[in-house]
DNA sequence: AACGAAAGGGTTATAGAATAACGTCTATTT
DNA sequence: AAATAGACGTTATTCTATAACCCTTTCGTT
């Protein structure tokens, strides 16, 4: 489980400008893409677009309808799932795995799992980089010999803003 | 979130008597529900009882199976998912979000969420109720103004068997 | 520039997981 | 014994994901 460089701010609850997400989000993966020598071929870059149209994680077939809007009844699934697992091969994304949705890396760079917070009420996810939880677990997992290859850190809750509005 | 009782010894990974876990967890079933005032329906106890088979966690259509066989084509999927989600709401057993799979809850009582470590090579599954996980879960929320409400944990790896057999 | 290999993606079909909606039966209560 | 609520059977459908096959595009090589 590599490090994690720390997230600046988790603007995910906040407003902000997210045209700023998107855009450092796109410029990144064609950075990573061109260092590591793959293809962010232009379908691929478009679901990573709509993924990262919000905080909040989306579903394949949601991506799947606007794609299939768009082109006129191209796409199926099999397309947007191609598409999906090469962004997660390449740490661009990230599988929910409560929620059977997917919400862009805010720290991509390699394939890795993140720990998410999760608002029941608007939905966003913001990703963690806590080392203090994986620590724990690492250590949990040492305690009865447990070699730790992966995790599933999914927090369900009222984000700081729902909190304010209920 | 509740805080649990210490879990005795994480057994699944270790060869053990396993019809000693099972009667233990069915009988516990049997004195929680008549505690709760609620039915522990044979088809219920059954399903349980699958979950139960092993430390592995298991799917819906798994023990659809196993029911459709005894029962001679009987049992359709919302037999089990009923009998599912009675034993999920009251703490019989837990779901695994990564696996789309059941497992049976070791120390049960009412309604939460466990952690839990999978290995990857023997598929067995041991639930954890390490606070040091929770607390750095709780702590990370709330640094950023998140009202935890419910938690997925779930971290495969190699079990210490399968890491000498290895 | 032409070729061949490999990767990308279209297409059809199917597998796997879960729920909706409705009817019937059976406990339990009164 | 009637009323009622809970449990379960049944059929159909939704949602999520993958298999298998084929054609096209891209890229490296000659």
């Amino acid at each position: 489980m590599p490090k994690l460089k720390p997230v600046k701010t988790p603007l995910a609850f906040v407003p902000h400008d997210h045209s700023q997400c998107v855009n450092h989000a796109l410029s990144e993966a064609d950075a990573i893409c061109a260092r590591e020598g793959v293809r962010l071929t232009a379908l691929r870059k478009r679901v990573l677009e709509l993924v990262w149209q919000s905080h909040k994680p989306l579903g394949a077939y949601d991506i799947l309808g606007v794609l299939a809007d768009e082109d006129g009844r191209r796409a199926a699934p099999p397309t947007v799932y191609r598409a999906l697992d090469f962004l997660l091969e390449n740490g661009l994304i990230h599988r929910i795995a409560s929620l059977n949705a997917f919400v862009g890396c805010n720290h991509p760079g390699s394939a890795h799992q993140g720990q998410f917070l999760i608002c029941r009420n608007c939905h966003a996810a913001i990703e963690l980089a806590q080392t203090p939880i994986s620590d724990a677990i690492e250590q949990s997992a040492e305690n009865i010999g447990f070699q730790v290859e992966g995790q599933t850190v999914e927090i369900v809750g009222l984000c700081s803003q729902c909190k304010k509005a209920a």
